[in-house]
Order: structure tokens, then sequence, then C-alpha cells
DNA sequence: TCATTATTAAACTAGTTGGTTAATTAATCA
DNA sequence: TGATTAATTAACCAACTAGTTTAATAATGA
């Protein structure tokens, strides 16, 4: 389980288009907070703020390497912010299904 | 799709506890204002300034109903935040499987 | 009309965020 | 050792957030 002050600072680490960005690279690998920096303006202790955000909600991991500091991805965070939005998937599926019977023009619903 | 800054506010207005009670509170049907404050120590005003935040997000709709003003869930933001975190899905399911795998004694790994 | 109920607006405050530049730490390399 | 490279810290600033209290708006009901 997870809790509130978690999710509180995943999402809100979540909600930086920068940081965002960060973790996509992530995806691929794990690189150095001047190869993360490279793609964007802001300058090197911008980015290093950024990293720190999301090294506080466990989205990113660091390593010590010489006078690296490599960053790589940790999904967990990421799984918890996945179910906690399935507690809501119900709620759009039957918006989806509702929708669905229309188009095809069958009525599943109570009255037939 | 749906553009960067719509994920930045959905993500920024998830980052609040507040908030996200009021959400999982909507998901069992609408509510007035007042009816969304009572389970908490804060001021009307305050619930009030949350359930904006909510609808910039896109996240709740309100009607206009003699002297109240119902919300209700919108959970097309939560579909994008969970299209969103689908991209690094299989980034845990290969550490889930990895951990599988390891747990069974077979060793799928390509030295064998 | 007057009082009540539901909600928002205004004005203010303390604390946080996201950014900057300049200085510092720490490891490598010549 | 001294120079270079990687990254962080410090100090500062403007803008934003989350909350407050007090006042205003707007509809209902007596």
């Amino acid at each position: 389980m997870i809790g509130d002050e978690q999710l509180d600072a995943t999402f809100s680490a979540l909600a930086h288009p920068t940081r965002r960005a960060i973790l996509v690279r992530l995806a691929q690998g794990s690189a150095t907070v001047n190869e993360l920096a490279e793609p964007f303006d802001a300058t090197l202790p911008a980015i290093s703020k950024h990293i720190r955000v999301l090294e506080a909600a466990g989205l990113v991991t660091r390593g010590k390497e010489a006078q690296f500091r490599p960053c790589a991805l940790d999904t967990k965070p990421l799984e918890a912010v996945a179910s906690w939005t399935d507690q809501y998937r119900f709620i759009w599926e039957a918006r989806f299904d509702a929708m669905d019977r229309l188009l095809n023009g069958m009525k599943g619903t109570p009255n037939e």
C-alpha cells in the first residue's frame, strides 16, 4: 500500500513538464545530470533541483561513479499512480460501454 | 490526445490529499460544495478553492440548481493520466517478470 | 420584505516553487 | 600539483499555493 504523502509527492513531482521529460529520457536508461540537462534551456542547478524532487518522490535513484552521479528511473511510484487511477476505471468504462451500446443500437438498459 | 498543460494541471490538482478525497467522494455521485466540505476541518472558502482547481483541470464539472452548484466527476483527465503511466508499464512488468522467473527457478535468460 | 442558506469574492499571510548567478565540493587527468 | 569536469550549495527573487477572516452575491422560504 502507498500512503497519502507518497502520492502527494509523486503527483506534484509529475506536475512539471521538465520533470516528466526527464522521466521519459530515463525510461531509455540511466543518465548523468549533464546528459539530462542537455535538451533543456534551464541552467544546471535548475535541473539538479528537478532531479531532487524526483528523487524525493522515489521516482529516481542515484548512484555514484567517479565524479558522476547517474540517475535511474524507479517505476514503483508510477505503479502506485496507475493503481490509484484504476479506482475510477469502472466509471469511464461504464461511460464507454454506454457509448458503445448507443452506437450499436443495442439497448442493454433496464427498460427492455 | 492531451497536451502538456492539461497534464500539468491534472497532476498538480491530484497532488493535494483534500482534492483526491473530494474525487473519491464524487465517484459515488454528484454533491454540493457544502456536502463536499463536511468531512474536512478546512473552511468553506478553502474547499471552494480546491473545487476550482479541480474544475480548472477538467476533473470536476458544475451545474446550477437553485442556490446549489452541484459538482460532478469527469474522469477524462484520469484516463489521460492512466495512459501516460502506461508508457512505463513495460518497465515494471519486465521487473515483475524477472522476479517471477527468479522465484520459479526458471532461467529464461540469454545464457542458457 | 426579511431572514436564511449556499457559495464565492476580497484581502491578507506564511510557506513553497522554480528559476537565476556566483561560489563550492569532489573526483579525474595531465 | 594545478586544471578540468561534474554536480551541488548558497543566496536571492518573483510567482504561486493554501489557508485564513470578513464581506458580498444570489436564491429560497417565511
